[in-house]
DNA sequence: ATTACTAGAGGACGAGTAT
DNA sequence: TATACTCGTCCTCTAGTAA
């Protein structure tokens, strides 16, 4: 029995903290088997207590119980766990080279706040995954790097979040205003990191978020 | 071949963003199965696409593509849709009866900001779903409610979340400088709850949060 | 419409063996 | 050890029938 496709339907369907009411055939086509696997199924599924089902005239009205949300909720957490450990696999592409220049303005901040002088550019890479950056990096406290003025020029906060690429330190460094997630990550490192580990557009790495 | 049981303990070994090195046994026993079924489920996964495998001396090198980290993600989205939708089920529990204290000093705030008179007093529940109430409310806004000094006590600010209890709408207040999720949800409403729905204690009940 | 039984087909499993 | 094959068993599904 596909236990988790079962249930995940059965809660698409509403029925969770009530009963929804459904016939078996409509269940069965969603689940693409037949009525009669679906209460086999079903039969199953109240014999373990994960859901409680009566029948009303022609539907059949269930909710899940207890148990079923519980071993949801269990699975949701164990991917969690498994997915957003602070890896981050991304691939090397070529920015505007405006990097550079920021990374000049910035650079005492960087060497007061991480503790290494960046090389004068930045990696930029694209994320893979996870889909969102955010998802590895939120059980992490950032870095902040405050903002400043010069020549008249506003530089804003910037967020750093320490990283190490194949053993090299470094940092992604991503400007506080931003709200939704950049799909375009900026890593800085105090060497050169496209010599030093050999990195081409389109080669692909993995970053360690150091929590 | 149960594909995310073995897909999550490919993970848990530690195959994402890297090669992990095990044995077909050790999996086998991990998984409760047999070496050959191991062996068979590997081929299909490599045959699908989901892992890339390669031998090396005694041990397999496993490591997840970019399918399988997109198929446990999109696994993930779909848990979180269908879990934290804004329902709330718990039991109802009696509390120390400093609700109403309490519900009395904020009352002229909370016509302000919830556009209702509570009843003086709080109904206290229980939350079994979802395990941290948060869980429900991360998506929603709360409503502020500004705290005062009166008689030289200070009451701080206070967060209220809109819900619909069998109709009849409600708030969830929480203090704002809770930083753990409650146990125990206080709910405020416009009448007496226990008497308006017939609740006991024990009694279950769903809370709906309106977004 | 659900439920309850069949019978038959197909699939998955583990054991054994061998490379 | 992994891999590859066979074989017999068991399980699950579907379809048909009936209440």
């Amino acid at each position: 029995m596909k236990k988790l496709k079962l249930i995940l339907q059965i809660a698409k369907n509403g029925a969770i903290g009530e009963k929804t009411r459904i016939t078996l055939r409509e269940l069965a086509k969603e689940l693409g088997v037949s009525p009669q696997t679906v209460l086999r199924w079903l039969d199953e599924l109240e014999k373990d207590g994960y859901i409680a089902r009566t029948v009303e005239g022609k539907k059949t009205s269930i909710e899940l119980t207890d148990k079923a949300l519980k071993y949801l909720e269990e699975l949701y957490e164990e991917l969690s766990k498994v997915l957003y450990q602070g890896v981050i696999i991304g691939e090397v592409v070529s920015g505007l080279g405006e990097g550079a220049y920021y990374v000049k303005q910035y650079t005492p901040l960087i060497k007061e706040y991480l503790g290494f002088e960046p090389y004068p550019g930045t990696l930029n890479v694209k994320i893979i995954f996870p889909k969102t950056i955010f998802d590895a990096l939120c059980n992490v406290k950032p870095i902040l790097i405050p903002g400043f003025v010069k020549n008249g020029r506003t530089f804003g906060d910037v967020k750093a979040y320490r990283v190490k690429i194949n053993g090299i330190e470094g940092a992604i460094v991503i400007p506080s205003r931003t709200i939704h997630p950049p799909k375009i990550a900026e890593i800085i490192a105090p060497v050169y990191l496209r010599k030093e580990l050999n990195l081409k557009d389109g080669s692909r790495i993995k970053l360690k978020v150091i929590g």
